[in-house]
DNA sequence: AATTGACATTTTTTATCCAAACTGTCAGAA
DNA sequence: TTCTGACAGTTTGGATAAAAAATGTCAATT
């Protein structure tokens, strides 16, 4: 898959604002604010984006489809399922995450996601989790892997871990570390017996 | 244990208070709504609690209290570490998270706990966490199980991942469903090989 | 001794005002 | 075309103020 935002102006543009609302949070972000950072004037933002909303959901949309081409990739490569999952955890929680936790507005960028774009965060997390599912299915008919109940189940279990992972920990480092911990334990509960 | 609450009066007080919390939320319920609900007028609740919060805050103090006798009960049982972890995770999220789910007003109570009570819901979930690692090395020793790491860091990741699946969960049948399926993937995920 | 009515004090709610900042959209310049 | 200055309209932030509600504390009652 190319990269979901080709022309130049409108990654200007995202780029722009990902850095302005790390920087000052969402509310605090004006549309002036961001156009300076694309180097354009306010009336010629508006050529691209109806309003602030309107970027901030093409920003959280960008994040999804890298997070899914990330973790459909890691769960392509050769290994262990640990080390699979490690990979695929890190893909999950990459970059944009450490960002979130390194932003002084964190909290509030993750709280305007889930009131301004929850449908894309729902859809986002459920095409991921389909991911997983995929995944779960083939390498079990395959036979490396077993598990009870239904591979949506599963995966859906495994996402919801991996969210609590990603509240539980207080900096980037902490998540790190408990990712690890939580593929090993996932990797080891998969195993075929 | 006994139960820690041990005053009839003070179990009519949190009783009250927990019953109105559910209905009011935190916000909207006065001291002397919860007075007349424990059959009292509002100075003689003042006889028992300094204010609104330190009703709260020993309301979150009971409820980790139950949580860690029970979970505590839940680990000393017999059978496979899946049928114990499912166990412990029912009693972990059980009854008064139920009530918080079936509340309109459970993420603000949620909310007024992270605010009022953060170090007692610390200590809690600190407590919590070490009756798992405690199992976890007591059950890798006696060669039952096994793991990589060590068992303080082991029992930090199901913490998380059961505070995930909490968060995760819309309703509490789901909590449910997901716990289970959570406590199958570990318990199968700590099998000694 | 246990409890409460009643009081002074504090907090919350509601309303109104104004100024500054921001938004979205032109007509017209580059 | 592609963009911007400038305009009208809206939103936001701060400052007041008055009314209502809730708090915490006693002196007095049961």
């Amino acid at each position: 898959m190319k990269d979901v935002v080709t022309d130049p102006k409108q990654k200007a543009i995202l780029e722009s604002a990902w850095q302005t609302f790390a920087t000052y949070g969402f509310r605090k972000t004006s549309m002036d604010d961001i156009a300076r950072g694309a180097g354009m004037s306010r009336p010629a933002l508006y050529l691209h984006y109806r309003n602030k909303e309107d970027i901030f959901r093409n920003l959280v949309l960008l994040y999804y489809d890298r997070a899914y081409e990330d973790v459909s990739q890691a769960l392509e490569t050769e290994g262990s399922p640990t080390d699979i999952l490690t990979r695929a955890f890190e893909a999950h929680l990459g970059e944009a995450m450490e960002a979130m936790f390194n932003s002084p507005h964190g909290h509030e960028l993750l709280d305007t996601g889930a009131q301004t774009a929850m449908d894309i965060k729902e859809q986002g997390e459920a095409r991921l989790k389909d991911l997983y599912a995929d995944w779960l299915t083939r390498w079990s008919t395959a036979g490396h892997i077993a598990f009870d109940g239904d591979a949506a189940d599963v995966a859906m279990t495994i996402g919801s871990a991996l969210k609590g992972v990603k509240n539980a920990a207080e900096d980037y480092p902490m998540v790190v570390s408990q990712v690890h911990a939580l593929a090993a334990l996932l990797g080891a509960g998969l195993r075929a017996p």
